[in-house]
DNA sequence: GTCTATATATCGATAGAC
DNA sequence: GTCTATCGATATATAGAC
């Protein structure tokens, strides 16, 4: 690999451990094993690196939510994106960056965390609105703000998961949503009534 | 006030503000207006200044966690803190030292932020058991794992609206989970017949 | 308790040779 | 493109007088 991706590889993966502030560009020599010269030749400032490797992290990210797009049945889609594999205590690799006073105070750095949001949310809406329209969720339930609510439990699971250095509080926030949702299903004509098959 | 608690004050601001990493002794003395040799005879190292200060932002918000504890609807009191005015742009100033590695790899800066969650779960757990308990939520449902959630909701808020630079996402996130919560109420025997009289 | 002076390390970058 | 040397500013304290 060549010394300008090895440095926004290497950037990338400290941002998401680290943070802007706390990583230095010495850190960034030591683990990628590049060196001063070679460093401010590719990238002129921190800065200039962090808008790389930010730009690399969003695209990481983008694929996986893609999942909630895919065909099938919406609830089921939902579940799948809801509960797909997460490590729990590393956090958000995007999320993280609006704990940053240096990124937040930056429209450059925030860009590419706000356009990813709203990417994330655009697909959730739509796979609401799926869910919706198929039965499987109360019409009277706003996608616009489940988008948002579910997002933010992920989002909020982390904080919790690494406050108890313990993924046990993100999962019971995402089955708990999960719950909810479920509970939240049109109210069958007679619920004291046999179950009606759903796969007919 | 003395030069102890003003020091205390003003890092709790700033780490309200900044966070640890990015808050220096000198950002402190800068305004606080406290001198370098008082500063340093009060608080031997940054970190002792943080703990007390950390310790002191937990203090601020627990109080606001018992509204969730007082007489009344546990429905009522649900929606009551989770609606609470909040500034969705500052965030929440215990949950944010979870994104700061040099608090998340400290266990004894940690602590208090640990501490605090639990407290505040406890507290989500036993109003969500007394709502029910009075028959506002549908008994399948975990008070656990919902405590969570909502817990989830609120901080992840915070991450969604900072990313946006508008307290919108936050209150749509809220606004969700309270809408999901009421569709959780458990089923009336026949939800086509007229309403019954709620407070008889 | 508070003050001023000083100290060591690191940060984030620049200079200029190869 | 990469290397080594150097730089001014800041971070985080210490020292010691008052």
């Amino acid at each position: 690999m060549d010394s300008r991706q090895l440095l926004i590889d290497t950037m990338s993966q400290l941002m998401w451990e680290r943070g802007y502030a706390d990583t230095s560009p010495r850190d960034v020599r030591e683990r990628s094993g590049v060196g001063q010269g070679s460093m401010y030749h590719h990238f002129p400032t921190k800065r200039d690196l962090a808008l790389a490797a930010l730009e690399r992290n969003v695209a990481d990210l983008l694929p996986a939510a893609s999942e909630l797009d895919g065909p099938g049945d919406p609830m089921a889609r939902i579940e799948a994106y809801l509960m797909r594999p997460r490590d729990a205590l590393k956090g958000c690799k995007v999320g993280r960056m609006t704990q940053d006073p240096q990124v937040r105070e930056d429209p450059a750095l925030l860009a590419p965390v706000q356009r990813a949001f709203a990417q994330v949310h655009t697909r959730w809406v739509r796979v609401l609105r799926e869910a919706v329209a198929a039965g499987g969720l109360r019409a009277d339930l706003d996608p616009e703000h489940l988008a948002h609510t579910l997002m933010a439990v992920l989002q909020g699971g982390y904080v919790l998961a690494i406050a108890q250095q313990d993924p046990g509080p993100f999962d019971d926030a995402r089955a708990g949503a999960l719950s909810l949702l479920r509970a939240a299903a049109p109210s069958t004509p007679h619920p004291t009534t046999t179950r009606r098959n759903r796969t007919p």
